[in-house]
DNA sequence: GCAATAATCAACATTATGTTTATTATTATC
DNA sequence: GATAATAATAAACATAATGTTGATTATTGC
């Protein structure tokens, strides 16, 4: 997806940059931070910003990307290894859980962002296309526009659970989330038909 | 709430502005949509929208807060006529969702919104606030960390079930749906302990 | 070391923002 | 229907962010 060998002072830029927003956003509304506010931070030129990003919600959706893709990374790794058919438990979630509570603040302030592009939507959307085909599997289930509302619900209703865990201080840790949500999908499937 | 007698030129321009956003919702971001193009839309003068508001948020986040506020008069009304210990549905679901029905074009502009307030955090919260007590009565449920992520995981994906039914089209009936919430709702409460 | 290129700096035109003042049009109320 | 109150208009303005350009300096990969 990126390029293997990017320029040293590209790699410090867009580092410099990502940083200086994750900042910002702890501070103030996304839709309140300039481009001005960004280069300030990271202590670089204003016109070194547009050598690499169109505008502010370029970089968010580039850092909302690039956490999604670790994700899927998981899970494409995990599929690869585990054989669907025995197993109840879905073994990428604990590396899934790890990652988001190793990358708790970026994460946090992607999910909990009042005015931006919309990282929950591709979250959700991450979700229910790597979790529908294995649930249906599993519980011989058909593609009933029913069950296409209840896989909303369901998908929707995880991010609900990790936006609650991200926000909860002390943060639970990764077992106990993967638990509570290993345990409502199953639960959950019960309305499948 | 509001003044009880605004003058009839108030009460229209503000009207004109909120179809005008309403309209440009539809056709682009939000994000990208400026003061200008509204009033333009409008056919209104340009400081006139800053006599009734103080930017593109500021409506929005009205628009947003009257369809919620409507949305809790109809639960108020319900809790005064309903005695909650018998009764196993929710009779506050069906207006609700006819009210969705009948102004499903904001309510899916406003829940499939890329970039702006939370209108999704409000709408959640609404639930929230409204049908933990209910359940935890109901099913004699404590206040346990663990059934506040249950109830995060819930909430959420109520919304996600409306999100998904006002993204299909032709949309099912308010019947339907309050049929698939109110199963949902009793299968998820075997979660809580 | 050297050619390639990233970052800087200053300058610029363009656009949106938010405010102000004087003028016109509409309203509520008597 | 006349009138005082006030909403909407129009034009002008300062301010700030945007996005781009061209020349210069600094860093990099090889």
């Amino acid at each position: 997806m990126e390029n293997i060998k990017e320029d040293r002072r590209i790699r410090r830029t867009k580092k410099l940059l990502k940083h200086a927003l994750a900042q910002l956003m702890d501070e103030k509304e996304f839709k309140d931070i300039t481009v001005k506010d960004i280069t300030e931070r990271a202590d670089l030129n204003r016109g070194t910003f547009y050598l690499h990003y169109t505008d502010t919600y370029d970089i968010l959706n580039k850092i909302e990307n690039e956490i999604l893709e670790n994700i899927q990374n998981m899970i494409n790794q995990d599929m690869e290894k585990t054989d669907m058919t025995d197993s109840d438990s879905v073994p990428a979630l604990k590396p899934i859980a790890e990652y988001i509570m190793d990358n708790a603040d970026i994460c946090r302030c992607l999910i909990n962002n009042k005015a931006s592009v919309d990282f929950i939507d591709k979250f959700q959307n991450l979700i229910y296309v790597n979790c529908s085909d294995i649930i249906k599997r599993r519980h011989n289930v058909k593609n009933t526009t029913r069950n296409e509302y209840y896989f909303s619900f369901i998908t929707l209703g995880i991010i609900g659970m990790v936006k609650k865990w991200l926000e909860t201080q002390p943060m639970a840790s990764p077992d106990e989330i993967v638990f509570l949500v290993e345990q409502i999908m199953t639960y959950s499937s019960a309305v499948l038909k």
